[in-house]
DNA sequence: GACAACATGTAATAGGTTACATGATTTA
DNA sequence: TAAATCATGTAACCTATTACATGTTGTC
């Protein structure tokens, strides 16, 4: 079983009453470096999960602002969710053009190779600035992370500092590797 | 643009023909931490690149053995190849259950959180077994790594060991607090 | 006698993404 | 006046998974 988009909107809806926007932004705010999803996916569950009776919808209209759907969660949907959480095993995937590509950094350029570490690098210390701001936006609010969300944003940054400094330490003599191997052969004809 | 399975067998055969079975093989031994592809999604893929003219098939009958279909790349399927590699973006995306789950960890019972942590670290055990034995592989058989494939699995490696780490040395405080929250509150009725 | 490895393929389904359509208000 | 934020939704498309169909040989 994989945690689908539904799943998730009823996560979020723990936390209290959001629209189909709310929770893009926490989406986005909260679980982009492990799950993205994007409006097309999120408004058809909200309306599925109300066909469902898992969540209730009250539409709500504001001054100067468009209408919004404010969903909330039912006792059933909070039943469903725990038994879904109970039965996900915990899978963790990687889809990675990156690994990929320096599989095959020996048939491109070597500026190409050094274009791609340097971007690389660049993405995961956006990232890691992000979880970090998070955590100050969070601490200023003062509205404490449970243990498990500690631990998962923890988790992360450790594990992107490590993968940072690999990076960081080691990148710079494959770019240069690749630049000697360019230079000494056919397989490029730049220059 | 995303690298896609038949991209992957493009450069899969750059090391050399091969069947549908044997890059299926090569999948799960070398890109399986980065990429997994099922035979639903290989032999589609390597008809239509035949068709592109991209790769060419020879039938090939073995004795006390199903037929092969072993394919070839073509200098149209290679040059296809680089051109998609230099236009990729070095992009890296993780999609867990495992992180999903850390974050509902407090709407769990305290065993749930325990087991979650044990299969991950034996999940990720596994992984970088997996690895290790693959580089012991080609060492003795010194069919060499290239440059950007040692540093790939090299970061691979140091990336999953931290990751390991940091569970190995946090996990039991989170589920012994999890086992604390459970058994003060009633959320959950076990026992 | 059952299962794993060898070998290819299709069809139904799942689970998304992207782009589009609509439209007000605030900010630069 | 251009762009961003707020706000919802649909339709076309993409990509890959799962399960099924088929059959032999070798191993436990």
């Amino acid at each position: 079983m994989t945690l689908d988009v539904k799943t998730l909107c009823l996560g979020v809806l723990t936390q209290g009453e959001a629209s189909g926007y709310d929770i893009k932004k926490q989406f986005e705010q909260v679980f982009s470096y492990f799950y993205v999803a994007s409006f097309g996916s999120i408004y058809p569950a909200l309306t599925q999960l109300a066909r469902e009776g898992l969540v209730v919808c009250r539409e709500e209209s504001q001054p100067n602002r468009p209408d919004r759907k404010v969903y909330a969660l039912t006792e059933a949907g909070r039943e469903r969710l725990l038994a879904t959480l109970q039965a996900t095993p915990p899978r963790h995937r990687i889809r990675s053009e990156f690994y990929a590509l320096l599989h095959f950094a020996h048939l491109l350029p070597a500026r190409r190779v050094g274009e791609l570490i340097d971007e690389r690098l660049s993405d995961v210390n956006r990232t890691i600035e992000e979880i970090e701001n998070m955590l100050a936006r969070l601490g200023a609010e003062d509205c404490g992370l449970e243990p498990g969300q500690r631990f998962e944003v923890e988790l992360a940054l450790h594990t992107l500092r490590a993968h940072r400094d690999f990076i960081q330490k080691n990148g710079p003599a494959l770019a240069r590797e690749a630049q000697a191997n360019t230079s000494s052969d056919l397989q490029y004809s730049g220059t």
